[in-house]
DNA sequence: GCAATATAGTTTAGGCTTAAAATAATTTGT
DNA sequence: ACAAATTATTTTAAGCCTAAACTATATTGC
């Protein structure tokens, strides 16, 4: 009986109301509430303990996976922030000694930064505690769940990226 | 016969050569990519659609969400960011004509701040089109994968939240 | 070759963020 | 009652972040 309120054509209602998307919407705010949870902790116990800020510990990171440094062009999109931004970062752990500056053989515009043998031993200690405060975050998650989690995200991650990309320069 | 070469006391071995958690840090580091990207993003239209930032959008959120408006300390709480941060952003809104503040009435040192009916409606807009973005971000996902995240990041919130309290004021 | 375009990095202005210290008002313990 | 501790907010200094404008160098298309 109740059919007969439904309008004829589904489409034009749907615009006319459009859906209401309130699980997407709290799914973004949990997964919100997580990484800043993490992040909120994990600064304060990089402050607390090696006196370091996330930034610099996030740039050191990315220049320790690679054996010959990158361009600050390559951190920049690494790092998802501002090219602008990876300036005063290199230039204050540079003047701390922990990275070194050269210009790049067959590109007078770029510069290339990479860890110095004090840099790298520095990270090494900051990044084995680092990986220990990270395990117990998750330390109530089965092995199957941080997999399931790892998977899920990973498609979230693709999902975001294309959804975000569409209609950029 | 590998088994020979074995530490007789598993847990010792354990202590002097700590545990991998290279897992919990990918995933860590995937949660993180799939929230910066999703804020990026949401960032990005925010200023571009509506000429406004995501801090006073999020405070503005938690405004909404109730009828007689909050504290500064609350939206502290809420929002997970340090409370000299809330001042300026208050303000902000308020010179804007969005924010009603008031002194709450049994305690001279807190303020009370709510959305004007102005403030209200204007957020009604932001969200209607916020809602929509955030529903495209996880556009690829089914309803049951939905569900799934919902739940793995409710209990990977509960234990990050347990561990980075462990050892607090 | 050379003008137009693109890329690498820096600078600037404005805004967000934190931690820590300061102010003011409230609550607690005696 | 009243001193001590707590709570709400603001202020300050330092650092991070973005967008946009700018400089310098490289590449592309005639």
């Amino acid at each position: 009986m109740d059919d007969l309120a439904q309008p004829l054509d589904r489409e034009s209602a749907a615009d006319s109301q459009p859906a209401s998307h309130k699980a997407e919407l709290r799914l973004w705010l949990r997964l919100l509430t997580c990484s800043t949870l993490i992040e909120n902790g994990v600064r304060k116990r990089l402050r607390e303990t090696f006196d370091v800020t996330l930034p610099r510990f996030d740039l050191m990171a990315q220049l320790d996976k690679v054996q010959d440094g990158m361009t600050l062009g390559e951190l920049s999109r690494r790092m998802m922030v501002s090219n602008g931004n990876i300036t005063a970062i290199v230039d204050a752990l540079v003047a701390q000694g922990l990275l070194h500056r050269q210009s790049a053989l067959h590109d007078k515009r770029a510069q290339i930064v990479s860890l110095t043998e004090t840099g790298r031993m520095a990270f090494g200690t900051m990044a084995a505690a680092h990986e220990n405060w990270i395990a117990s975050a998750f330390g109530d998650l089965t092995t199957w769940e941080l997999d399931q989690l790892m998977d899920l995200l990973a498609r979230a991650k693709h999902s975001a990226a294309t959804a975000f990309a569409a209609g950029e320069t």
